[in-house]
Formats: structure tokens, sequence, C-alpha cells
DNA sequence: TATTTATATGTGTATTTTCACATATGTTCA
DNA sequence: TGAACATATGTGAAAATACACATATAAATA
């Protein structure tokens, strides 16, 4: 359902092939979303046989040809109704990388802090990436209007790692005291 | 696949009904998981079937008939395995909530910070009853060492709470000074 | 010369997740 | 008495998502 809202968002800044949505679910939407390219093919499809994209096949000499995707009014309306409905339905995580977490007790101290580093330094790579998209999209932290949603998910994306990467910093050092008590204690 | 590990995972406390699992998501894993009750049934047919767990019909006289499940041997091996494996693959976010606050340029600077109000109101709320939780499973912040991971993941949901809540502060922040300069810029 | 990478769009299938609905029993509250 | 709620487990169907594979062109790299 969202996924529709999602390609219907991206497509009021630009018209763009399915390709290049791809592109931009990876690039400025990994603050916050993710889609399988396939699935953003097929919802091209759905929406256009719903009236609310339309597309235009482009010849290319050089590379295989495009279909460019635009938003049509119908698509619009049904953007702003959803984007303007009062519901707030809380959000709900689903991460793997905390499932494990919950079952550290099962493993060895050393295995867990091997686990949160390798954690870590995921996220801040993570991290870098955003910093350095951030700071080429919005250089001294400025950004244009019709940029505002990006600018504040980007920022989320950002803080978001940071809080990974301390709760990581804090987690090592829970084990890393419990594993010395561990000696009189288990 | 995850869910299949997730319920093994609280498997290996107690034995438990899938209704108690159910309430289980509810309570302790909806700092990182979610699932709907009837995937939880099935899910547990489907492990049965694979000899992950067992189950046994226990009557009762007030309630309807439960079916209580016990991690087996296969299952325990077959979560341990997957607790070691090596890969960390990173975790992506999905978010409705940010979805809508990526197309806030298109809606009033008004409606958008009702909206965030709103959204911090909700995760004040979730927060409290983290907190809560969290006192009272860990008063003092103290844990057995059986608990680690519910400890350091309650820690995180938490933590995040804690995002949420302070980058909505922020966001409402930019908004209001981007509407004070609209006025002349746009 | 062969492989990889980038451009570009898909199909078929399987898995995962959700939604609507169904069925029981007993308690509490209006 | 009737409604709502908690206990308890599911089915059927739809929707969302992911996985493996397919196709085609051209450039860059090993």
């Amino acid at each position: 359902m969202a996924l529709k809202y999602a390609l219907l968002g991206l497509l009021t800044k630009n018209e763009a092939t399915g390709y290049e949505l791809n592109q931009q679910f990876k690039e400025t939407m990994i603050h916050f979303w993710s889609a399988h390219h396939t699935q953003i093919y097929r919802q091209l499809v759905k929406m256009e046989e719903e009236g609310l994209v339309s597309s235009q096949v482009v010849h290319q000499v050089d590379y295989p040809d495009k279909k460019v995707y635009r938003l049509e009014d119908k698509g619009y309306e049904m953007l702003l109704q959803w984007l303007f409905s009062k519901e707030i339905l809380p959000s709900t995580l689903k991460d793997d990388l905390l499932l494990r977490v919950s079952l550290f007790q099962l493993i060895p101290a050393d295995e867990a802090i091997a686990f949160l580093e390798r954690a870590k330094e995921q996220h801040m790579f993570g991290l870098g990436l955003m910093e350095k998209w951030r700071d080429s999209h919005f250089p001294e932290g400025e950004f244009n209007q019709e940029d505002l949603g990006e600018y504040l998910t980007s920022e989320f994306g950002q803080r978001y790692m940071q809080h990974w990467i301390e709760w990581c910093d804090w987690a090592i050092q829970v084990i890393k005291r419990t594993k010395e008590k561990g000696s009189d204690v288990k």
C-alpha cells in the first residue's frame, strides 16, 4: 500500500523510469524505506492501469529503450488525500540484528561483543555514506523548500545511525562488565 | 524466515502457547519486532512438522483447551546455528510516518507541525510504556544473565523512542524557522 | 578475450505478512 | 439481559515482498 505512495511521492519531483526510481530508493529513501526493483516495476504497471501515472517509451541509441513515468492528476490527488489523512499508525521496527541480540544469553560473551563490533562498523559505514550524501545535497545545512521532506528524513536517518552506534558502545560495555563479574557469579 | 528464530528464541525461555507467544511479541519484543497472531499460529504448525518444536494439548475447565509448545533439540540446534552465523545484514527501516514526512513540502507548514506533534506524543506514550516495563523487569537496572538479550534490546527500544522524540522537536523547529522566512522567500 | 559493471525491464514463483472472518468459553460491567 | 472483554486457535484469501532467472546493449576493466 505504502509503496504506491512512495512512488507517487518520488514522481512529484520529476518524471522517472522504474530504473531511476529504484536508484532513488537506494539513495535518498534509504533513510526509511526499501523496495526490490521487481516490486517497483510491477507496482508501476498497476498504477498505470489505475490511471495514477502514465508512461511513455523513450528510444535510446546507446542503451535499451526506457519507459518514463509521469504523475497524473488522479495520482497526485490520491497522494494528497493520503498525506492529509488523520490516522497516525505507530511504526514498528523489524530488525534481524536486534533479534539476534535478544538471544545473546545463549552465546559466549566474546561472540556477542564481536557481533556488536561488526554491527557498529556497519552502521558507522552507513553513517559515513549519509553524511556524504547530506553534505553534497545540503551544503552548510542549506536546503530549498521543495527538498524539505528529504532534509528532515535524512537527518532522521543520520541520527538513527548515531543512535545505533552509541547503543553498540553501551551494549559492549554492559557485556564486558557482566563478563568480569561472570567469573564469580555464574 | 526470521519469525521462526524469534519463536524458537522465545521458547528457549519457557514452553508456551501460540497465544502467549503473541502476548510476548506485543510486550517484550515490541522493541524490535512484530507479528500477527495468525502468522504465529501457522508458523508454529510448520515448525512442529519440521520437528523443531513439539506440542501438547492441555485441557482447561474454565477456558478453551490450549496447545503448549516446547522447544526440541533440533530447534535449539537450528537456533544456535543461526546465532553463530557470520553474516550480518544491514537492517533497513520501513516507516510510514517518515514516508509522509518525506513529502512535507506538499502540505502546509501548520499541517506538518501538527503531524509531528502527534507523532511525538505517540512516541512519548510508547517511551512511557517501555520505561514502565523496564522498571518492573529490571529494577535499579539490575538483570539476570538469562535476561541479557532482553535487557539490551529494551534499552535499544527506549533510546529509539527518545531519538524519535528529539528528532520531532528538531523537525518542528526547522519547519517553524522556514515558515518565518517563508513570507519573504517563497 | 572474458568478465564485470552500468543501463534498462521484466516473468514466474515462493515466501511473508496482513485482513476479514470463524469458533468456542467464561467473566465483568452497564 | 446484553455488550464487551479476555482466553484460545484457527481458515481462506489477498496483498506485499523477495528470490531466481531472463533479456538486451555497450563500456570499462582485467
